[in-house]
DNA sequence: ATAGCATGTTGTCAGCATCCACATTAACTG
DNA sequence: CAGTTAATGTGGATGCTGACAACATGCTAT
């Protein structure tokens, strides 16, 4: 639906022409340096040099915005993690390891944009879409995690179970990682560390 | 700090007597109702038949009474998970069990309190008590896993990761379990259930 | 050219946080 | 018991914000 403008408008125009991308670059910025309650439409607006009502034309509101930002953010993630289920080789359990660990890892590499779809205030606007990819990302993450289960040391846990905990333990390393409360108060903590630990923890291997 | 007013006012005062704990009280109804987003202090104030700036007295600014709210709840939990410990007798597998267990509880008993510590944008206010608290119970929960070690499956795993393990076990628990998003996406989900099968794995015992 | 549409602008309004001067009460002190 | 002081609440002013409405501009297709 987004229109490619393939000109490069260099001098001053009436229209913006990028101006949705922007914004949600802009609040992305916005939202990684001071957080989601920091951000403001019109401060978005002046920073763009647009008007301060400009962005209705692309967000009803402000939390069609954060609403645009989560449905991206998801999309984002959710290939992502499957993308490095299908690299890591045909070893069923390797698949599933490669799924958790690029799943948490792209919490800590887009903090902002986990910040937004982990906030209960955005996620409470969630659509049809989000909820969608959501549903399918389960019905992957099921099939491997039966094609791993061979290979486990607890082949006997249910699968739904080891699902909700592999979910339970991607947001609560998101939570943790990147949040500086936690980092600080923690005990020294290396991210890389700590998933490789979880990721063992959570689909041990056999040998 | 707080004052213990022993009489009971019901003619319509100039003071209002006990501000302080009903506006955290009204504000965690709120919260729990709308999200921290729709909190509002002016609403606050008229919701508690008080002047539009009467809440500054005991909260600077809605940073603040959310802070506040979030020290108490801080306490509330650790204390509330603490002595789950001390209750479940003196084996040390079954205590550090019960720790865990106690905390995800407290999460989903308390939706609103668990929201206000899991924000960002409260989190990022935490004073020195806060943190003194957390590491304390860092300090406790140590000892509680390092007691435990010996009766379980995997006593080589260093205590830190544990610890930590643990503790993004409890956050992301509370996230997925209190929020609607998940709750709705996910397989068909029963809180106590899924926190027993997290302990199990968390913690597994030796038998 | 011109009608229609997407996009951006200016103007306006209510709600809110924050600050300030002032009012009232409770607690302390001699 | 009287007078002082600190704590608490009031009312108004200011500036920022989200939201809406009416208008302006430029692109595109007929």
């Amino acid at each position: 639906m987004s229109v490619a403008y393939d000109v490069l408008n260099d001098d001053e125009n009436y229209h913006h022409g990028n101006l949705r991308d922007e914004l949600i670059a802009a609040a992305v910025d916005v939202i990684g340096r001071e957080g989601v309650a920091a951000l403001s439409l019109r401060a978005l607006a002046r920073d763009l040099d647009v008007s301060h009502s400009a962005p209705t034309r692309h967000f009803k509101n402000k939390a069609d915005l954060l609403s645009a930002i989560m449905e991206e953010a998801y999309e984002d993630m959710l290939t992502t993690t499957v993308d490095a289920g299908y690299l890591a080789g045909d070893n069923p359990a390797h698949r599933l390891r490669a799924m958790a660990r690029a799943c948490m890892r792209w919490h800590v590499d887009n903090r902002a944009l986990s910040e937004v779809i982990r906030n209960p205030d955005v996620s409470r606007t969630a659509g049809r879409n989000v909820k969608e990819v959501l549903a399918a990302f389960y019905i992957h993450s099921s099939r491997a995690i039966l094609g791993a289960q061979g290979q486990s040391r607890n082949p006997e846990r249910p699968v739904e179970f080891v699902y909700l905990n592999m979910i339970v333990s991607v947001v609560g390393a998101a939570s943790v990682l990147t949040d500086p409360l936690y980092v600080e108060t923690l005990p020294a903590l290396d991210a890389d560390e700590l998933i490789d630990d979880m990721v063992d923890h959570l689909f041990p291997l056999k040998d």
